[in-house]
RNA sequence: GGGCCUGUAGCUCAGCUUGGUCAGAGCGCACGCCUGAUAAGCGUGAGGUCGAUGGUUCAAAUCCAUCCAGGCCCA
């Protein structure tokens, strides 16, 4: 039917070339873009074979034991994914395989919990995959492996979207109910992610993973903070948060939207009280200043010091009637602003020295003192911060290196205490004209305008937001040396890579006690009580132990449901004090809290898991996070590391490096490669890649990869086509039968595996990838299996060369899929399945990884063979010279002479009597001679030129080698004194077989 | 702004610790061959001032400094 296509377009083209070079042009179309013009071209060059095939001339064709498999060419994975996916849960391998390996040593990856929240993205991705390469191969490599995959539950991610989802309705449900709908929030995609990360190939315990939201779980948590309670690292302090004053509500980073937003701008003096004649003669009896600057007057009530940056230069700046202290390179700016135009610098002074000097406050009779802090920037201002550690992170931050308050004088409403008598009850924005009119008044204000600036929003109301210092629950870093046990703790474990180590010990080292508090509703309460009393926190472990049973069985919302009285046992008494009525804590814990102890609540909970793990495998902004988080409460609660290993991983990025983002449009899903390319392709894409780096994903590069896996599918296709007639059992050569190309090529597969097992046992997939891919491409397609060809086809079915090369492909396949089984988990199945022999375990995820066998070492032998490569990569330009001249075509168009010297003939000699063969040409000799004029002049071979003929006498019809005994026998005219012994052995000389 | 990290052919990676055949591999690309791995297979070839600039050295992709670009985490 496509025929008249073909004769009305492509008639013109009925040379061979431009057949195949429309082929060609057919099959890249083809699969580029699966275009109709591709499949046109495609089925109209078949058509053509057909006609040309169909000649009517003898066909010894099926006298040859040409490659047979059902093994397809085309993977169609993402359709064929699914089916083995299922098959595999149908047989329950995943239970096979523990059973399988009771009594091994145990390997425990520790799953990182992804939260449970929306899709998984392409980073997600990469992490369980990476996993999954580490978890099947250790498998492989003789481990128990049991991979327990976990989710994060709670947390205001969550909470926000329930709330979105909810609308108004949240405002009349109960804190209970909400949390309900958070927890079927989870739920869902709990299963939307399980059934994602199934899809991968990723094999793990999904039918019992963690969540930090089961009840025991949250028991776990509520648990592992009354340690800290316990041992007194859990202790309440004031520390400013964003506060919605209409919401009266605290809020997160994420709950704050940023908006411009008109401010009082103002430069106010703080009179010094310490006299700074010491430092600065100029200054001594004379009124000296320092001067702020800052577009919030209502927190100078709080004002308690002045920040200046340690290696700024200040100066003091006389204007005639006083002297004013601020930033030597901000002083110009300044004077403007004050409208000052007499003045001169009359004194240098360094920051330290100014440390600890006091000045007095603008409106109150009380001291402000002088410190210094790195968050002084020169930006605006003066280089003198007012500072308010109860209304600024940064103010708090360094207040507390002073020993500062966190001053804070307003209430929920945002309305001053009566801790400001002369404000008190007035709204702090509101209040913002008084304190201006004030200052003025008391002659302490140098300038006031208005500027607009970006200030956080509340994102429910849109009302400025303000910094207030709330109780807040903290783990202390230092009380109980939890720093410095931390600290000694990293170095007990291994970082891969190793500067990981630097990373998390830095962190540790600078970061500030840790805040658990969160005033919000979808978590695990800090479920302490304090005595309503004295305060004291309630440690009785016994009491509290039938807290935490109430939650194994009612799960965290018994807290939120039952009063203080109600949860604990009747009688309870405060140690301290002997007060029986105690407060219920109502904040949350930090998720970070959750995921944390998930050491605790899975490691130690679940018999057939470690403590510590073997390894955690995270992103490297985990070390910030759950490695961090897990190291603190690890170390406060055991005294060590939960791991024995941290290995990291990069970021994914688009083609150019830049991260992914939905505004730049760079973002690419899963889902959509794995509907297009199919999972097994973003596992090779994972494995190709140094993760260590951050990984670019790309068009190209998943292009790229689709082609490496046709490439290594394709190999193994071939082999298994080969093989369809072969029992290792029965039909196996032993090594010292073997021709020494099977030898050799056996070798080079001892040194795959050794460096493939090197590179499981280091995690470096992206190794195994290049050797595997270059392994199938170099050593295999381009000369072992291309040279095999001749063997396995036109001898005898049962010749012992056939067998040898059978024995050999079969030890290779054999290998290779074992090999490859971690990180193409369903290809290495599908060829499995069809492996010739019995007594293989049923998946090849039951088998083990390959190890390199010496027997099949042999150094010498590799190194003869080495060299003849390199003189085979000589043959092939010369051949290559013969064909762009015309002279020949295929390579057994040919026949060859090797023209060398002495040394390079002594070292040639062993390949003499195969060298057609080896060559793929009709015939090929060696000669010790010096080239004749026309030879080809090898470069990369001392002593040696080729010399390329036109094959003597005619084509075999059979094995297709040109030989000069072609035609002299008159039964089978067309064939070769070899071809037509075989057809005698095999029985096929009459004809039996010949069309 | 600070801490940690990265930058070798169009792509994925070797080489960099221990300076001197270290400018390599495979893919892709171009061209050619092949119809007995066939939407496959084979061969040949072109491609990089090793992010940039300084410096150390007889000699630097390799050591040092600065800068640029990018990533993660902080601020």
């Amino acid at each position: 039917m496509l025929l008249p296509f073909f004769f009305d377009d492509f008639g013109s083209t009925r040379s061979l070339a431009g057949v195949y070079r429309l082929r060609a042009k057919a099959v890249k179309a083809a699969k580029s873009l699966d275009s109709p013009k591709g499949a046109f071209y495609f089925f109209s060059t078949v058509s053509w074979r057909i006609m040309l095939s169909s000649g009517g001339k003898m066909d010894y064709k099926k006298t040859l034991n040409l490659p047979k498999t059902d093994f397809p060419m085309k993977a169609n994975l993402a359709q064929r994914e699914p089916e083995q996916l299922a098959a595999w849960r149908q047989a329950d391998l995943y239970r096979k395989i523990r059973r399988l390996s009771a009594g091994r040593p145990p390997f425990i990856l520790h799953d990182g919990p992804p939260y449970a929240n929306g899709h998984i993205h392409i980073g997600t991705a990469m992490n369980k995959i990476l996993k999954d390469f580490i978890v099947r191969s250790r498998q492989m490599a003789g481990f128990d492996a049991v991979y327990v995959p976990g989710w994060d539950c709670h947390g205001l991610p969550i909470e926000h979207n329930v709330d979105k989802e909810l609308g108004q309705k949240k405002l009349t449900m109960s804190q209970a109910d909400v949390r309900r709908q958070c927890r079927a929030y989870a739920e869902r995609f709990i299963d939307v992610q399980r059934e994602e990360f199934r899809r991968l190939g990723v094999t793990g315990d999904w039918d019992d993973p963690y969540l930090t939201m089961a009840y025991r779980y949250e028991a776990t948590i509520a648990r592992e903070c009354f340690k800290f309670a316990v041992d007194g690292s859990l202790f309440r302090s004031k520390k400013p948060i964003h506060w919605c004053c209409s919401c009266q509500t605290a809020l997160a980073e994420a709950e704050i939207e940023y908006a411009d937003e008109g401010s009082p701008s103002i430069f106010v003096k703080f009179p010094m009280i310490d006299d700074l004649g010491r430092l600065a003669p100029e200054l001594a009896g004379r009124p000296v200043s320092m001067v702020i600057w800052t577009t919030t007057p209502w927190t100078l009530p709080a004002n308690l010091a002045v920040a200046l940056h340690p290696d700024f230069a200040y100066a003091a700046v006389d204007t005639g009637t006083e002297v004013l202290i601020m930033a030597e390179d901000l002083v110009d700016g300044c004077m403007q602003t004050f409208q000052l135009t007499d003045y001169r610098i009359v004194a240098r002074l360094a920051a330290a020295d100014l440390e600890r000097k006091r000045c007095r406050h603008p409106l109150y009779d009380r001291p402000s003192l002088i410190i210094l802090g790195n968050h002084v920037t020169l930006e605006a201002g003066t280089g003198c911060v007012h500072t308010a550690p109860g209304h600024g992170r940064e103010d708090y931050d360094v207040g507390l290196a002073y020993g500062l308050d966190s001053y804070s004088p307003v209430d929920d409403q945002g309305r001053f205490t009566d801790e400001v008598p002369d404000l008190a009850g007035r709204a702090v924005f509101d209040a913002n004209a008084d304190i201006i009119d004030r200052l003025r008044q008391a002659g302490v204000l140098l300038a006031s305008e208005k500027i607009r600036h970006s200030y956080p929003h509340c994102w429910r109301c849109k009302q400025p937001v303000i910094f207030r210092a709330t109780p807040q629950w903290f783990i202390s870093m230092d009380r109980t040396g939890l720093r410095q046990k931390s600290l000694e703790a990293i170095d007990t474990v291994t970082w891969i890579p190793a500067w990981g180590r630097e990373r998390i010990y830095g962190m540790i080292e600078n970061r500030p006690d840790w805040c658990v508090s969160r005033q919000r509703a979808w978590g695990v309460p800090i479920a302490v009580f304090y005595c309503a009393r004295c305060e004291r926190i309630l440690t009785d472990a016994a009491v509290m132990e039938t807290v935490y049973r109430q939650f194994e069985t009612h799960g965290a919302d018994v807290w939120f449901e039952k009063s203080a009285a109600e949860l604990l046992p009747p009688g309870t008494t405060c140690s301290g004090c002997g007060h029986t009525e105690f407060v219920k804590e109502t904040d949350i814990l930090d998720v970070w809290f959750d995921s944390g102890v998930s050491h605790a609540a899975v490691l130690e909970d679940r018999e057939n898991l470690t403590w510590p793990a073997d390894l955690y495998l995270e992103g490297s902004d985990q070390h910030r996070g759950w490695f961090h988080s897990s190291l603190l409460t690890a170390v406060g609660t055991r005294g060590r590391a939960p791991y024995k290993a941290v290995l990291t991983h990069g970021f994914v990025v688009d083609a150019d490096g830049k991260k992914m983002s939905k505004s730049l449009g760079n973002v690419v899903a899963p889902a959509e490669v794995i509907r297009r390319f199919g999972a097994e392709i973003l596992r090779l894409w994972v494995s190709a890649a140094d993760y260590r780096e951050d990984v670019r994903i790309s068009e190209t590069i998943l292009k790229q990869l689709s082609d490496a896996y046709r490439r290594i599918r394709n190999t193994c296709r071939f082999m298994l086509g080969n093989l369809y007639d072969f029992d290792p059992a029965t039909d196996a050569v032993a090594r010292d039968r073997m021709p020494e190309i099977d030898r050799f090529a056996l070798h080079r597969l001892q040194e795959l595996v050794a460096k493939c097992r090197r590179a499981y046992e280091r995690y470096e997939f992206h190794t195994i990838h290049h050797a595997l891919h270059n392994y199938c491409v170099v050593d295999l397609s381009a000369f072992y299996l291309d040279v095999l060809k001749d063997r396995l086809y036109t001898t005898a079915p049962t010749d012992p060369a056939r067998r040898s090369a059978q024995t050999a492909i079969a030890l290779i396949l054999d290998a290779l899929t074992r090999l490859m089984a971690p990180v193409l988990c369903f290809t290495a199945e599908e060829i499995w399945r069809r492996m010739p022999g019995a007594g293989r375990p049923e998946s090849v995820h039951m088998a083990a990884l390959p190890e390199p066998d010496p027997a099949w070492e042999d150094r010498p032998l590799a190194e003869r063979w080495n060299f003849f490569l390199e003189v085979r990569g000589e043959v092939t330009r010369a051949l290559e010279i013969a064909r762009a001249e015309k002279r020949i075509g295929h390579g057994l168009d040919a026949a060859v002479t090797l023209y060398a010297g002495a040394e390079t003939c002594r070292r040639l000699a062993p390949f003499a009597d195969q060298l057609s063969t080896l060559l793929i040409v009709s015939s090929a000799s060696l000669l010790e001679a010096t080239a004749p004029a026309g030879a080809f002049k090898a470069e990369g071979v001392p002593e040696l030129a080729v010399g390329v003929e036109t094959a003597a006498g005619q084509k075999c019809a059979r094995c297709w080698i040109h030989h000069p005994a072609v035609g002299s026998d008159a039964a089978h005219p067309d064939l070769c004194p070899r071809c037509q012994a075989t057809l005698e052995a095999i029985g096929a000389s009459d004809g039996q077989g010949v069309t």
